[in-house]
DNA sequence: GGCAATTAGTTAGCATGCTAAGTATTATAT
DNA sequence: ATATAATACTTAGCATGCTAACTAATTGCC
């Protein structure tokens, strides 16, 4: 309720492991999502990609979704090749970057899109359970200036290595 | 402020992808521990079971310490090891229970810890920032919720495969 | 007391993140 | 116009989580 933020407050609040507990949760998040689509024959990041994708839209490169899910393009590689693999999606040549490769759904890959969707709304409830969207909302903006934090950070010490 | 949540409400909150956001803050915040650590010749994992030993206390069991990280006893069990061989630690028979290990520091572990200490502050320092006291405990408050809610839902899961 | 179930720990192997390094193409700068 | 830099992607190998399966010790039940 108080605007000002006393020393003592400040000190305290860098005692709170808020790094460690955002580790478990991702690990039980993980775990459920693992548990959910397993039986599907897939795994988390390929349930992943193929989500992020559809809110990219078809065509999209593999660039911009790797950009999209905050990974680097080598994990996003692998990923993709088992999905492609799996027959869920394709790589298309980009119609004039000879370099790029677009992504497009298979029918198998739209059908299974279709269960995902399903299955990812019924663990967020779950997860979401006793949380108002006020808190929902809370958390998304206190994790975003995190993750800007986050950056701004391995930034500085990345150009500093340079230097 | 308002207490009464409307259906719409609850429906817009379940677009929200948290689990994508707390898996890239955890990335994000796994990288800066990396950077930060690396020329002491630490890694994360490493860092967060001395850590976490250290808040324990000293002749905590290798089950004792996976609980109190939220992982299973095979990663751990992989980690101590190298901090053994690193000198960092080691492990000791328990007094009473053959089965169990207890776990002490080295004299080169209680120096490194020292600075594991200093870069953890300076990393949350700069994590925390532009986050107030009161948003840091609501932040905590909320994933504690998530952490609960995500271990219910995977007992479920895990008792309904059994049955 | 003695066998069954549980618990502590390990090892093996998979999933998924990363960086480093290599190729091919495109963009830039002189 | 060409040489250099940047970009898109891949491959290889490490870090760290997991489950499955194993051993050894302990607990519990009759």
């Amino acid at each position: 309720m108080t605007e000002i933020t006393n020393l003592t407050e400040m000190k305290a609040m860098l005692k709170v492991p808020l790094g460690n507990q955002i580790g478990r949760v991702h690990r039980l998040w993980r775990s459920a999502i693992t548990a959910s689509v397993q039986s599907l024959g897939m795994t988390e990041a390929r349930w992943t990609a193929m989500l992020h994708l559809k809110m990219l839209g078809e065509g999209a490169t593999q660039q911009a979704l790797a950009q999209e899910l905050g990974i680097e393009m080598p994990s996003l590689s692998r990923t993709l090749s088992q999905l492609v693999e799996q027959d869920m999606l394709q790589r298309q040549p980009h119609p004039t970057d000879k370099r790029a490769q677009c992504l497009y759904f298979t029918a198998a890959g739209q059908h299974m899109l279709a269960q995902l969707i399903e299955r990812t709304m019924q663990i967020r409830q779950a997860l979401y359970q006793d949380l108002t969207p006020a808190a929902v909302q809370q958390l998304m903006q206190s994790l975003d200036i995190m993750e800007r934090n986050a950056r701004t950070l391995l930034l500085a010490t990345a150009t500093e290595n340079k230097a």
